[in-house]
DNA sequence: AGAGCGATGGCCT
DNA sequence: GGCCATCGCTCTA
């Protein structure tokens, strides 16, 4: 059977989306749309919530060079880079900038759309607010790990689709560093409640 | 509301 | 061996 939806929307952000400036990237991913056709069908949210992580930001995975981890930073933009962080959780990346640069922007929070059901199931938890309100609870909820590194996310089973802009971005300092934490690259859409902290 | 902390394992020096 | 781009629980107020 043939999944129209697959790969040939026209609503999926092409690579020119994320082959730019890593800021601008993650700013203009607010109001897009994370999709997985999973196996327990199509799991969505609006994001929320995102970090930049620069090539010569201390913070991040890359700053230091290419190591088996990271690489897929360095790699094409467009791809996913996702990691697997305190011994039980995985964080979603979406590899920004030109290839050779390791640079990413952290997908850390969504409202969920579709598939709330699925996403109860996996959280364990029916709170819609706490559902998909953080890095590591949105991985959860949509069922990602190891799998799914290095997904083209222009054409696999996990993509990227346009939405609305955000009425007004909120600028912060990013959450659970330690390294150059003063540097202002948490964005969020200012009062939406699925954001991981204010 | 906010601080502290344990769980848990891969990665890097 | 130390360090985490986390989360949820407990304790204190």
């Amino acid at each position: 059977m043939i999944d129209l939806e697959t790969t040939n929307d026209i609503s999926v952000l092409p690579r020119e989306f994320y082959a730019r400036d890593t800021i601008e990237v993650a700013r203009a991913l607010l109001g897009k749309r994370l999709v997985y056709r999973s196996e327990n069908g199509r799991i969505a949210g609006t994001i929320v919530e995102t970090e930049a992580y620069l090539c010569d930001d201390p913070a991040c995975h890359a700053s230091r060079g290419m190591t088996p981890r990271n690489a897929p930073m360095f790699g094409e933009a467009g791809h996913a880079y996702v990691y697997f962080t305190y011994g039980m959780y995985h964080c979603l990346n979406t590899v920004t900038a030109t290839e050779g640069i390791g640079e990413g922007v952290l997908i850390r929070a969504v409202e969920p759309t579709d598939g709330i059901d699925v996403m109860i199931q996996n959280r364990g938890t029916d709170k819609l607010t706490n559902l998909t309100s953080g890095p590591g609870k949105l991985c959860v909820a949509f069922g990602l790990d190891k799998r799914h590194n290095r997904l083209d996310l222009t054409s696999s089973e996990l993509t990227i689709e346009d939405g609305n802009a955000p009425a007004e971005i909120v600028t912060t300092t990013r959450i659970g560093i330690r390294l150059a934490a003063d540097l202002p690259l948490r964005f969020y859409i200012k009062g939406n409640p699925h954001v991981s902290r204010k």
